[in-house]
DNA sequence: CTACTGTATGAGCACATAATCATATAGTCA
DNA sequence: TGACTATATGATTATGTGCTCATACAGTAG
């Protein structure tokens, strides 16, 4: 199975969805969603980025099925699409620990 | 556990990991090195990309330890340092056959 | 209609980085 | 020593993309 993983079919789709997930404000924002869906201002306000570079991000998660958007009224509410990926975040999150505790280990800290 | 996995010490590190992992080259290395140790020369013919070009990706991965080397007589051997990162793949893959699925249903192939 | 709010989008810039080429370094063997 | 193999690295180019700004679009209220 995990050596199947990979084939080449994959390897560009599975790149790409690492690559969206590679930059802090869409984690930041997939974080915040994470909470329940929210609207773009919500997002704004909680990320302190710009309206217009949030919209984009969203855009761009939306483009990649990671998040879906409803729009009732004036607003468009996001939330998260595949609660999976925040499986990915613990995975790395325990991959960092593991790596900081060796690093820890090596140096006597 | 989940909500506070991604405070912002870590949000720049868990990008950035996953950054790494999101070019194509890089998870075919890493899944060539899910068979066991590799030289430089083992991975250039599986990849078939250029030597140069593979040892720089390799030079990436360990700065991240994601992979291990070993120099041994005039080869360099390169391993996987965390096995974690198959678990990620495997749930990259399964993200993305939901969304396959989720598209079937949607057009009704 | 106008005014206002919320969201999306196109243009331009700035920066990061993947790939290539040439070359340097290191190890082995004669 | 020199010749050969294996690996690493510096310079350069090319491309992708995150960010900002201005603006367009959409919905609501008056």
């Amino acid at each position: 199975m995990a050596k199947t993983a990979l084939n080449p079919q994959n390897l560009e789709s599975v790149a790409t969805r690492f690559r969206i997930l590679g930059v802090p404000l869409r984690l930041q924002i997939l974080n915040e969603l994470a909470e329940g869906e929210r609207t773009v201002s919500a997002l704004v306000e909680a990320t302190g980025s710009t309206q217009p570079n949030v919209s984009k991000h969203l855009t761009t998660l939306l483009a990649h099925r990671l998040v879906k958007r409803e729009k009732r009224g004036n607003s468009a509410y996001y939330s998260v699409a595949d609660p999976a990926v925040f499986e990915l975040c613990e995975i790395v999150c325990g991959n960092i620990e593991r790596t900081l505790e060796e690093e820890r280990r090596a140096f006597g800290g």
